[in-house]
Parts: structure tokens; C-alpha cells; sequence
DNA sequence: GCCGTTTTCGGCCCGACTGTTTTCAGTCG
């Protein structure tokens, strides 16, 4: 099993127990073991095979859970799983994803209407069953019908790292077959979709064919829906993510390239401008209208040529523009991962981050970066254990003193304050002049009214010391929909105060998205690309946050941290 | 269930909102 595997396990199992009543600091260990596994560099199966070691010696992992370990290694599950999976229905782990419901609500209504499936849940609801109950009432009956309705809407996509994840390990694997020269991904992966819906995979050369048959029989395929001679597809993994795998003759490799990886509607603008040239467009090539072969279509860039346009990026392909910008020779040169000068929004465990100061600045120096900045969560986030004015400024001195050390890097002392109700930062102004880099950030009172919203962040940007608007919408990919507000007006506010829109790099977040990173960047807005990382690993998020600023057609030049340090530096906000 | 230890048991994160009910349980972040 590998550790992503191990890390679901356990935090499902938690979720049962949680279902069950069970002793909260117990199941706040579960959680905790899924975490440090799922963070941990080395395969903990290796681990637990070699007599010489002892998987105690990670933290978080004592004889309880060492003796879980051991048995999920042996047979996949483990006795304490077996009996809560027993005892309650599959869906009972979904409900938990639906917003008002929680563990509690959950078991009163499985233990007194035996339901077992979503539909039931929405029944009883639609027959306003639910308010028959001690505590519960109308108000809940209709946050569990928008819930499910959310909750559908959001199944069967998945997040960008996740399909990253996938399309490597598969890239490798039929990579691996005899006779297999190439293997691409296609699809809304390729365009870097902040959520993908399936992964297509495009394989030539003559070990094609095989690499069919090999991707059919992946042990971790887990429904076979179709298989031919030129493409399969299946449910792949526990998680179900559909993949197609498409074998192709190299010589139309680059119109199958073109025609899969869309949009939908970039491709059909395409196929009319086509025809319009006296030419026709397939997945195959590019054709004359009589079906002569106008372009050997190996190559994207071929077809893109013969089509009187400049090659375009993926992330552009959305007919948003592109293809007009392509024909003029007005397409951006859009900003790259290496132009990525350094990282200006991560934590550590002052506050809810889970590695040192230290740790963090290594690991960003191990990415190349010149500096980064450290901005631990402010008071308001209780339980995240924010800072407070005292610790506020105690530790922007120990950031400073660590900064002059010579490290190779520069560090700089920030915090990402919250923006209170009101629109009031969480921190006084004494403490936050101290501090090289202020990020803002909501985190409560999400649902306010679209006035009452705006009004917050039109107070927040009067503040002189914040710098940064971080995360703007709030949103939480497949969870959480943006904050209400007139996002236009805070991007000309901000822009005309010289605060920066951040692109949060999160995979959870992504935020902003493309759509809202080309209206900020209209009305004048510049930005800053970060991975709001609460452990070393996360800070390898920041391709995403490259993709989506190249959705939203950024260039080097719109983004502040691609600046080196004493440049970034003058270039923020006075 | 983990950790630390003044070594074997006590501490572990908690404030605020929501809906329901009139004093608080459940949920959320």
C-alpha cells in the first residue's frame, strides 16, 4: 500500500469512529497518523518490512497504530475498520461531506430511519421527517437538500494535484511497455483545469496497442468501462477517477494532441476558422475539404501554422480571445514556473504549520528561490494557534536575526492577518509596521452579504500595512463556493492602492481563478503567486499557481514575486 | 491513541455561530 493509500484508510476509519462516539483525542491520533504518513518521504510499507526499523520512530505513530499499520500491510483493512464499516452503511462517510451535517446529526439519523443511501437522506428531508427529531428542524431539512445538491456536484471531479499524481504514476507505467515511445496527457489536465472531471492519456508507437492491454489489467483498475483496439477506459484507483487512454500512429499524434485536449469550444472555433481556409479539422489531421492531407499533423505547432496562427498554449485554449490574439501575434509570453523567485505565503508551527522556520527556508532554498516570506495565521484563528501582537513582533525578531544569518535566502517577517468582520485587520498597527510582508485574509463571517462583503475589503484596503490580499474568494475547490462580493470594484481599489491580488497555489484553493486573475489584471491589478504551504512539501505547489496565472494570461512582468529580492522589495506597496 | 515523563497517567484546541430551544448541542474552521 502505498502512504496515500494508508493515509485514506485511517482517516475514513476516524471518520467512522467519530460517527461511532468514540473517545475524540483517540480519533484526533488517527487523523494525525493519516497526516504524518500522508506527508511522510519514505513508503512506510518499506518500512514496516524491514526488521532493522520501527515505523514508532515516526511521530505521531505509537503501538497502536504501528499494530494497524501491520495489519492494513498484510490484508489491506483492519479488524477496528472491519467492524465500524460493518456497522454503518458506505454512505454514512459521504454524508460527513455534506455541510450542516455532522457526525452526531448522522448516527441519530441512521440508528432511528435505518437510512443507508443519499437518496434516503434526501427523502427524508423532502418529507420533512428530519425535524420529527429532538433539536433538528425545518432550517436543517433544507441545508441537507442544497448540501446533497452541492455534494453531487462536486463528485466525480477531481483536484489538479490529485490527477497529477495519477497521470505520473500511469505516464510511467505504460512508458515502461515494449515499444511505447510517448506518452501524453491531454484533456483539461493539459489546460490545467483547476478541476478535472477524468485524465486522458494519448500513447504512441508500435507498443500502442500493448499499452491498452497493460493499462487494462493495472491492479488498480478497478472497472474496465471500455476497451478496443484504439482506446480504453476505466475507474481507476479507490478513488474512481475515469481514464482514457488513447493509442495513436505518431504521424496524427499531433492532431490527437490538438483535437483532446480542447475546450470543447476552442476546438470548434478552430474547426470553423478551418473551414472558412478551405480546409476541415479531425482528431486525425488537417485536411482539404476533398480530404487531401494539407498537414502531416505530427506536431501542434503544424497545425496550428497551417492554420495562420501561433502555436497556443493550453492553458489558453478556453476561446476566450486566444485565437484572435494568436492570429495578430499578440499572444502573451506567458510567465513559466522558473521565473518564480520566491515564496511569500507559507506557516510553521507557531502557528498551524507543521514543520520549523528553519525547515521551511531549507526547503525553499532547495527550490531555487531567493527569498521567501513566513506569515503564521493572527489571533483571530484561535485554533490555529495565531499570533497575538506580543508573539507577533517576538517572532518577526527571530525571522529577522535568522535572515541576517546568511543563509543563502532571504526571509522575511510577515503574517497573514485576518480580516475581521468589520473590515478591521486582527492586529494593531504597531505590530504589523514591524513586519516586511502583510497578507489579509478572510477566514470568518464567510457568508455575508455581497454589500456588507465589499464594504469589509474596501476597509481592509484602507489599511496602509496590508500588502497582499490573500486567497480573495475563499472558495475551497469541490467544498466551498467564493465569497460573495463586487470582486471588479476591491480589484480597482486594490490596484489603485498598489495591494496585490494573491494567487493562492493550493490545490484546494486555487484562488484566483483564471476568469477573475484577467479581470483583476484589467483593471490594473498586479499579483503575487504563493503556496500558502503549512508543510515543506506543499511549497512544490506553486506549478499550480503558475498554471492558473497562465489561464489567466500573466506574463513575468504581472507577477511580483518573479522580481529578485531588492526589486520585490521596492516594488511593494509604499 | 500519542506523548512525555517529576515513568505510567494526565493532557491533548477552542471560540463562535446556528438552530433550536429557553440554556445548549452540534457544527465549523
Amino acid at each position: 500500500m502505498e502512504n496515500i493509500e494508508i493515509a485514506r484508510v485511517l482517516a475514513e476509519t476516524a471518520d467512522l469512529m467519530e460517527i461511532a462516539a468514540e473517545d475524540g483525542f483517540r480519533i484526533r491520533s488517527y487523523r494525525n497518523a493519516a497526516s504524518v504518513i500522508e506527508g511522510h518521504p519514505e513508503r512506510v510499507a518499506n518500512i514496516l518490512r524491514d526488521p532493522s526499523r520501527k515505523v514508532t520512530d515516526i511521530p505521531g505513530i505509537g503501538k497502536g497504530i504501528a499494530a494497524v499499520l501491520a495489519e492494513l500491510d498484510e490484508r489491506g483493512t483492519f479488524a477496528r475498520r472491519d467492524e465500524l464499516m460493518a456497522k454503518y452503511p458506505p454512505t454514512a462517510l459521504e454524508m460527513l461531506h455534506i455541510q450542516g451535517l455532522g457526525p452526531k446529526t448522522i448516527a441519530l439519523l441512521i440508528e432511528t430511519f435505518r437510512i443507508s443511501t443519499l437518496d434516503d437522506l434526501k427523502r427524508l428531508a423532502e418529507e420533512q421527517k428530519i425535524r420529527t427529531l429532538p433539536r433538528l428542524g425545518a432550517k436543517l431539512e433544507e441545508k441537507v437538500l442544497r448540501g446533497i445538491e452541492q455534494y453531487r456536484r462536486s463528485a466525480g471531479r477531481f483536484l489538479l494535484n490529485f490527477a497529477s499524481q495519477t497521470a505520473e504514476e500511469l505516464t510511467a507505467y505504460l512508458g515502461a511497455v515494449e515499444g511505447v515511445e510517448k506518452v501524453t496527457t491531454a484533456g483539461s489536465f493539459r489546460r490545467a483545469k483547476d478541476t478535472v472531471g477524468d485524465l486522458d492519456l494519448l500513447v504512441t508507437g508500435p507498443g500502442a496497442g500493448a499499452a491498452l492491454d497493460r493499462f487494462a489489467a493495472h491492479p488498480k483498475v478497478q472497472e474496465l468501462l471500455a476497451k478496443g483496439e484504439n482506446k480504453a477506459s476505466a475507474r481507476f484507483g479507490i478513488e474512481g477517477i475515469q481514464v482514457d487512454v488513447r493509442a495513436l500512429p505518431a504521424a496524427s499524434f499531433g492532431a490527437a494532441l490538438q483535437y483532446f485536449t480542447g475546450s470543447k469550444e476552442h476546438n470548434v472555433a478552430l474547426r470553423q476558422r478551418a473551414l472558412k481556409m478551405g480546409m476541415t479539422l479531425n482528431e486525425y489531421g488537417l485536411f482539404t475539404v476533398d480530404g487531401k492531407v494539407l498537414a502531416a499533423s505530427e506536431t501542434e505547432e503544424d497545425i496550428y501554422g497551417k492554420l495562420g496562427l501561433a502555436w497556443i498554449p493550453p492553458e489558453m485554449r478556453e476561446n476566450q480571445g486566444e485565437i484572435e490574439a494568436a492570429e495578430r501575434g499578440l499572444l502573451p509570453l506567458l510567465l513559466e514556473l522558473g521565473d518564480m523567485q520566491g515564496d511569500l505565503h507559507m506557516h510553521t508551527r507557531e502557528s498551524d504549520g507543521r514543520a520549523t522556520l528553519e525547515e521551511m527556508a531549507e526547503t525553499a532554498r532547495g527550490h531555487g528561490y531567493g527569498y521567501i516570506a513566513i506569515t503564521d495565521h493572527s489571533k483571530a484563528l484561535a485554533m490555529a494557534n495565531g499570533l497575538n501582537e506580543a508573539r507577533t513582533i517576538a517572532f518577526a525578531q527571530r525571522v529577522r536575526s535568522m535572515d541576517q544569518e546568511a543563509l543563502g535566502i532571504r526571509v522575511m517577517s510577515g503574517i497573514e492577518c485576518d480580516i475581521l468582520k468589520d473590515g478591521r485587520m486582527d492586529l494593531d498597527d504597531e505590530a504589523l509596521g514591524q513586519l516586511d510582508l502583510v497578507i489579509a485574509s478572510v477566514h470568518s463571517y464567510m457568508s455575508l452579504s455581497n454589500e456588507e462583503m465589499t464594504d469589509r475589503y474596501l476597509r481592509c484596503l484602507e489599511n496602509p500595512f496590508v500588502k497582499v490580499l490573500g486567497h480573495p474568494t475563499g472558495r475551497v475547490l469541490l467544498h466551498r463556493d467564493a465569497y460573495v462580493y463586487n470582486f471588479e470594484r476591491i480589484a480597482s481599489e486594490a490596484a489603485a492602492r498598489g495591494v496585490a491580488m494573491e494567487i493562492n497555489a493550493s490545490p484546494e484553493r486555487l484562488d484566483l481563478h483564471a476568469v477573475l486573475i484577467r479581470i483583476a489584471k484589467s483593471k490594473g491589478c498586479r499579483f503575487t503567486i504563493s503556496t500558502d504551504a503549512h508543510h515543506p512539501k506543499h511549497m512544490a505547489n506553486m506549478q499550480y499557481g503558475v498554471r492558473m496565472a497562465r489561464r489567466g494570461w500573466l506574463t513575468r512582468g504581472d507577477v511580483l514575486n518573479t522580481l529578485p529580492y531588492e526589486e520585490f522589495r521596492s516594488a511593494l506597496r509604499k
